[in-house]
DNA sequence: CTTTACGTGAGGTACGCACCTCATCTAGGC
DNA sequence: GCCTAGATGAGGTGCGTACCTCACGTAAAG
């Protein structure tokens, strides 16, 4: 004998079909105690709804929203071809996913965008942009309007989002700081930290995680103020080479945003030093061949794959009212060296 | 109007329902031109089968037995945790996998269990075992049979297996390696290699990668002969000991097998040196608490979830002849330090 | 010309569940 | 004891697919 069905428990229960259905979809008009009956036959036999008959009969399409950041981000890409990747397995899931790529630093078109989705054919919204007094707003318009709202990579921590997917970014910090304390090793040095811009929280609190283990465990390095791009190649190799003039005991950089390829060819117009470590973050195109090229040491990454099939996982639980497996959910700061590079 | 099914290929290809199932099921009986007419018609209507209606049409039951080693060893013991925890989301989806305790080491048990497999009852066997002769030709029987067979951590590379999920052996250790030479630092030293047993082809293969590393790039680092404890606590602290009496200079120790409980006990007793570095593998109680401890630096890791979701991904892909995406099952060497412990 | 094999159509059933309607039963208030 | 609301039963329909049977062609083989 199979697994437990519908008719199995109305058996069991000494009830009928119906009742088990207003039970097992939390209808009203079942008295508490016939409610207990049914429950009890569940547990007794086991029953488990089947997902494929009940997501079949309830003709179910999750139809979700990712607002990413447009502009030349590799990171954004690489998240945009996974989504793409992910969603189109999963159609045969009764799943879709539109992105919307928006001006993200922006506030304004954030929120027109935001309050532009169409409600009424949206199961839920992935955000991906910093938080502002106005992205707060329009968030909490949609969770008003009972949709689903999750923070990507960079959290909402004070807008009603449902639910964050992504890394600490204090931890991936300090992350970061123990692999450069430790590769740069023994005979000290100033390090030397780039960023797109301050203004982002992730870059702030990466900083902190990162300058909180230096200073704990590796005393004899020095973290120079964080220096910003602004996502200007020219910028960035003024900047790089002021530095290097200005001392020859630079021992290492640490690229907290994105921006990899000026801050790549900064080093390499600068005249590299030997011994530099560079630590970065993301795996993208351009560090995993900087990886192999030894032109940086290691990479803290968050897997895209990872990313974008949390989110929608998470996403889908939120509609079905399903718990959430955290340990499943918590995505993982990895550390990609040249020889663990996937 | 919503997805299209397949009464929609059938009026738009000019055939019946019933051709429409013969050319999507691959039964024969159909014309070719029919079928490249259909075929068309899926094209134009972008038809994907639900996946939901057909599993219930087709009352799949997935039942797959994992052979596992018994014994003390809290490798296993976390797999089994996370195997269990993943079928038991996943009986909703049809889906149950017999966990099949065996010793390892000796391989007529493991012949005797897998001849002794419910062949009728089975869709699918995953293995966690060393690859010998009598283990190869079981493997090849159970192949035979057309039970999809899949190595598991261990990869069986004579055998008849269809798939292995698991990491590379040689990179891990090239990975463990690089820790290893880095965090040492200048100065040099000798670096011990601990192991269960240098018979288990892992262990072979992450001493090679290690000590290519090390050669490449960290002469100046002298690795020792590996020893191994045979499961053995007073025979690791022996060693350990006799190690450490032998000259003031061990920088390292590296453990490529189970067993680490020993290993930090015995290091313990031997009275470690300070500045010590100890790269181990695999994130169980043990080294975890090890990390936080400082007792070690780093951990090679794979994650048993991604093992045992890759693992029941690819058996059920090989079940309905389905492709398997190699991306997303490619099982990654994971970096554990203390600060991104998960 | 008949036989045979094959391609195709028509139609039905089953899968397990969600959701709906309508009838019936029960208890409590008056 | 009657009325009403609420609890429950009985039964049906549809979701999209798999798989089955039977009948009816048509064309090639004999």
């Amino acid at each position: 004998m199979g697994r437990p069905t519908v008719h199995d428990i109305a058996r069991e229960a000494g009830v009928s079909l119906a009742t088990v259905d207003r039970v097992l979809n939390a209808r009203p008009g079942v008295r508490e105690q016939t409610v207990t009956r049914v429950r009890e036959a569940v547990e007794r036999l086991g029953y488990v709804r089947d997902t494929y008959a009940a997501n079949l009969a309830r003709q179910k399409q999750y139809n979700f929203a990712f607002v990413l950041p447009e502009g030349p981000n590799q990171f954004v890409d690489t998240f945009r071809i996974a989504l793409r990747e992910a969603t189109e397995a999963q159609v045969a899931d009764r799943l879709t996913a539109r992105i919307v790529a928006v001006p993200a630093h922006d506030p304004h078109a954030v929120v027109r965008t935001l309050d532009g989705l169409p409600l009424s054919r949206l199961d839920g919204v992935a955000i991906m942009a910093p938080e502002t007094p106005q992205v707060r707003d329009a968030v909490a318009r949609l969770s008003a309007a009972g949709i689903p709202v999750l923070a990507l990579v960079s959290d909402l921590p004070n807008s009603a989002r449902d639910h964050f997917v992504g890394i600490n970014s204090f931890h991936a910090g300090r992350t970061a700081g123990v692999l450069m304390g430790r590769f740069v090793g023994r005979g000290g040095g100033r390090i030397l930290v780039v960023t797109n811009s301050m203004q982002a929280r992730d870059s702030i609190e990466r900083r902190l995680g990162f300058d909180t283990v230096l200073a704990e465990e590796f005393p004899d390095l020095a973290v120079l103020p964080s220096i910003e791009s602004h996502d200007d190649p020219e910028r960035m190799a003024r900047i790089v080479a002021e530095a290097f003039r200005s001392g020859p005991d630079i021992a290492g950089v640490y690229s907290m945003g994105p921006g990899n390829v000026a801050l790549l060819e900064a080093l390499r117009a600068a005249g590299r030093p030997p011994g530099l470590v560079v630590v970065a973050h993301e795996l993208t195109p351009t560090t995993r061949q900087a990886l192999l090229d030894r032109e940086i040491d290691a990479v803290i990454n968050q897997n895209v794959g990872h990313l974008v099939r949390s989110a929608l996982r998470v996403l889908r639980a939120k509609c079905d009212g399903a718990e959430i497996f955290e340990a499943q959910e918590r995505i993982r700061i990895d550390i990609v060296l040249r020889e663990n590079l996937p």
